[in-house]
DNA sequence: CTACCGATTGACT
DNA sequence: GTCAATCGGTAGA
């Protein structure tokens, strides 16, 4: 068993030289309370961890989308609150975890209750307790262990009964600084939303450039 | 209750 | 590159 909490792991991430030691402290709920595509981009190099009876894992944010509260049809909040989309109309920083072709996605909550704004998390990098999250996708490679939503989600196992759980405890589901990790503009690619049906115009999908684990084709990534 | 849809994935050409 | 399986959410009878 982990302990839960603020603690030191270790990680061999493929954009940096050499073993790292990574904090995990929660970001904070003033992170979250900002518009979406903000958050969308800064959330890239930043590190998920889920906690289990069966330990701590997780993986580098490495692709994102923005969900907006106003003039994006894509978005779930658009038609006014449901029983699914309630997480997105609570506190920012909370989990919104939605069902989609019988799989899971999660979204971090982005601004004030009431608003209706999430980032979707799109792929990560799998870092932390390979083992724990192969286990879960027996038949994936470690490079399609977590990329795309779904397969994040089920590398994780993260499903509903974490909607609306609090990301800024380090008890469930958290996001973390990744130390040694720097953003710089030039590293970041923008790209239209992949997959929705409506508001194709709008690039509102943030990823790492040139990084190996992104979902979508080449033509997106570039 | 039935009917339809989808912010996906994995298998296949 | 194409395409069908999948099932929870939602709307409507």
């Amino acid at each position: 068993m982990v302990a839960s909490g603020p603690q030191a792991v270790v990680a061999t991430y493929s954009a940096l030289p050499a073993t790292i030691s990574l904090m995990n402290a929660p970001l904070r709920r003033s992170f979250y309370d900002r518009p979406p595509d903000i958050v969308a981009r800064e959330l890239l190099g930043k590190l998920l961890l889920r906690e289990t009876s069966l330990g701590l894992c997780g993986g580098l944010i490495v692709e994102t989308e923005a969900y907006l509260a106003s003039g994006d049809p894509a978005c779930h909040a658009a038609k006014g609150p449901t029983k699914r989309n309630a997480a997105m109309f609570g506190e920012p920083g909370h989990a919104y975890v939605y069902s989609i072709h019988a799989k899971w996605c999660f979204n971090t909550v982005t601004e004030r209750a009431g608003v209706g704004s999430a980032v979707l998390i799109r792929a990560i990098e799998p870092l932390i307790n390979l083992e724990l999250m192969l286990a879960r996708r027996p038949l994936s490679t470690t490079r399609d262990l977590a990329r795309g939503p779904a397969r994040l989600c089920a590398a994780l196992d993260i499903t509903r009964d974490l909607d609306g759980v609090d990301l800024t405890t380090a008890e469930h589901l958290w996001i973390a600084k990744s130390p040694g990790f720097k953003l710089s503009s030039a590293g970041i690619g923008i790209s239209t939303r992949i997959g929705v049906t409506s508001a194709h115009d709008l690039s509102l999908r943030f990823y790492l450039r040139g990084n190996t684990f992104l979902s979508g084709t080449k033509k997106l990534n570039r």
